[in-house]
DNA sequence: AATCGGTTCAACCGCCCTCAT
DNA sequence: GATGAGGGCGGTTGAACCGAT
């Protein structure tokens, strides 16, 4: 047996909602600077015939000042499709990472549009100049407690420099700089270049192998841009590695596999 | 103009989690 | 520890819309 409805369904108003309505629940919870800590109490108290749950959502999935409706962008696309390669339907998590959107917009977006999207191959996850442009977005990922642990040392330092897939010169962008899939809590920190320090390798590689020195067990640190250079063709193919698989993974996912 | 099928997206449902009692 | 209320979330629904015929 389930636990009892929130509130009366015969007496409470359902369907759309009217401007009415939204103006009524808008004014009260700016009025009040907020719920008062119930929304089940709210409907009442604003003079509205809505389930309190029901308020909650118009609010958070409407009526927010910060909302941003459609007018998804390709970085927000890449975004989502290797968030949801590593997490699978974690909407509200997702969403968090994307400054103005609500799980349920990309929700809806994701199995309306982007699905399709990559089945007909029109997604490509890449990276190139400026690949990260919310560096926000990379930050809240670096610190999100639920996936990805503690909150990061290295949060007010994070670096977004420009990047691309043929430069050349310079150091090498670290999965975590293009922001992707299962890469993202590879920090680059921010280090002066004869520092630069790799942490959390997502296990799937012994960095020593690459000549780097060993700080202990979670840490890598070269002790030379030389030593960055020898890392370059490894890492690329190993990212170029991550991202097909994680292609793959988006893949397998929409077809339900 | 009418019908039909596909798409979109706001809203609902029901379960799980957290927290207060 | 048990219980219940409220909040949060993912899955699903269905009305509105749109383009094709």
């Amino acid at each position: 047996m389930g636990r009892a409805p929130c509130c009366d369904k015969a007496n409470v108003k359902r369907g759309p909602w009217s401007p009415e309505e939204d103006a009524t629940l808008k004014s009260y919870l700016e009025t009040h600077r907020g719920t008062g800590g119930n929304w089940i109490a709210l409907p009442q108290k604003a003079g509205l015939k809505r389930c309190g749950k029901s308020c909650r959502l118009r609010w958070l999935n409407y009526l927010r000042p910060d909302i941003k409706h459609g007018g998804f962008t390709e970085e927000e696309d890449n975004i989502i499709c290797a968030l949801y390669s590593q997490m699978g339907s974690r909407w509200s998590l997702i969403a968090s990472q994307l400054p103005g959107r609500t799980d349920n917009d990309v929700k809806n977006y994701w199995n309306t549009k982007l699905k399709r999207k990559i089945l007909a191959g029109k997604i490509n996850i890449s990276i190139r100049n400026k690949s990260i442009d919310a560096p926000t977005s990379i930050a809240n990922i670096l610190t999100s407690p639920l996936l990805y642990g503690p909150k990061a040392e290295t949060e007010s330092t994070i670096t977004i420099s420009d990047y691309s897939l043929t430069q050349s010169s310079g150091t090498l962008p670290t999965l975590s700089d293009i922001g992707y899939g299962p890469f993202i809590n590879c920090t680059r920190q921010n280090l002066s270049p004869d520092q630069f320090q790799f942490s959390n390798f997502p296990g799937v590689m012994d960095m020593s192998e690459f000549g780097a020195t060993s700080m202990n067990s979670s840490h890598i640190v070269s002790p030379s841009q030389e030593c960055i250079r020898a890392f370059q063709i490894p890492l690329r193919l190993l990212w170029i590695t991550r991202v097909s698989h994680c292609l793959v993974m988006v893949v397998l996912r929409v077809l339900g596999c």
